[in-house]
DNA sequence: CGGCAGCATGACGTTAACGTCAACCGCTTG
DNA sequence: CAAGCGGTTGACGTTAACGTCATGCTGCCG
């Protein structure tokens, strides 16, 4: 049984570590025999077939095909919910696709490879944490806002 | 002088909630007098001409005209600004233009137009925190991920 | 065996957000 | 006054991220 599994059900730290410890655990899970259909998917997480096999073209995804027809494992469902938060988060799919290259096998790389992923990974962490800082500045201004709003409302009672 | 101007000083708090009401403010400033060239706020921003005129087209913005020619007035550039950040959150053009709209004045409004900019500012409030989220679990992995080379590196030595 | 449902592959259409190019205008500088 | 520079308006091109057919295979059902 996967780590992912065992992280999920009561660990004593589920804080957001213990989360992120699992998500990139179930990204580099392959022993799962668990399998998905297309249409499976595009229910499970209210996409279309379309937006998956663009995905595929872009190769952000590689299911397993069978006489054709799309085959998709734990892992490439692990990868499609990355692709989607990313997606929420605002990154374009070129974007995302690099960002995916980041979650995988870091165990046996050269130096030189580990290094790029670091620098790769420090870039993501500034770019995202510029971003936040925008949405806490956008955010403490629509506050504002709602509590003026709010003012006069009460006001005209 | 306008309040942004002392906001922007040294207020004894100049935490997130002053520089919010800078903004705000800095937003309805109708006073002033001072004035900006196209290609001075393209350098200003970091943007194209072809941009601005885009956003004027989409009714983001509206300079004045002298000549044909457009004059921004501070409050334009205030605008100008908040369109930048919202576009950095990764909001679209027509769903900045509502943004925006938030923006300005609440002081004299129908007690149902009221209402109605709550709404819409707890809607947008709601789901910046959503996208806040998603950043945050995003970090929360990637830092994983980071610390994770660092070890790789660090044992190799 | 006929037929339909489900999936696959093009190919073309669409929207957003500009880039690029052409043609024109007005001011100022030699 | 002619040239040039900065600005303006179309009009068309472009990229991203799919939507929308049209067409074709295939497995299963009556």
């Amino acid at each position: 049984m996967a780590q992912a599994a065992a992280a999920q059900r009561r660990d004593p730290l589920t804080t957001a570590t213990a989360q992120a410890r699992a998500v990139v655990d179930s990204h580099r899970d392959t022993a799962s025999t668990e399998l998905f259909g297309i249409t499976e998917l595009c229910a499970e997480f209210g996409i279309t077939a379309r937006a998956l096999r663009f995905y595929e073209d872009k190769g952000l995804l590689t299911p397993r095909r069978v006489n054709g027809t799309r085959v998709y494992s734990r892992r490439d469902r692990a990868r499609l919910a990355l692709i989607l938060r990313a997606k929420a988060i605002g990154s374009p799919l070129a974007q995302i696709k690099q960002y995916l290259d980041l979650y995988g096998d870091h165990g046996e790389g050269r130096v030189q490879q580990l290094k790029f992923v670091r620098q790769r990974t420090d870039a993501a962490i500034a770019a995202l944490e510029q971003k936040r800082a925008h949405i806490d500045s956008t955010l403490a201004e629509l506050r504002l806002i709602n509590a003026h709003v709010q003012g006069q409302l009460s006001g005209k009672g």
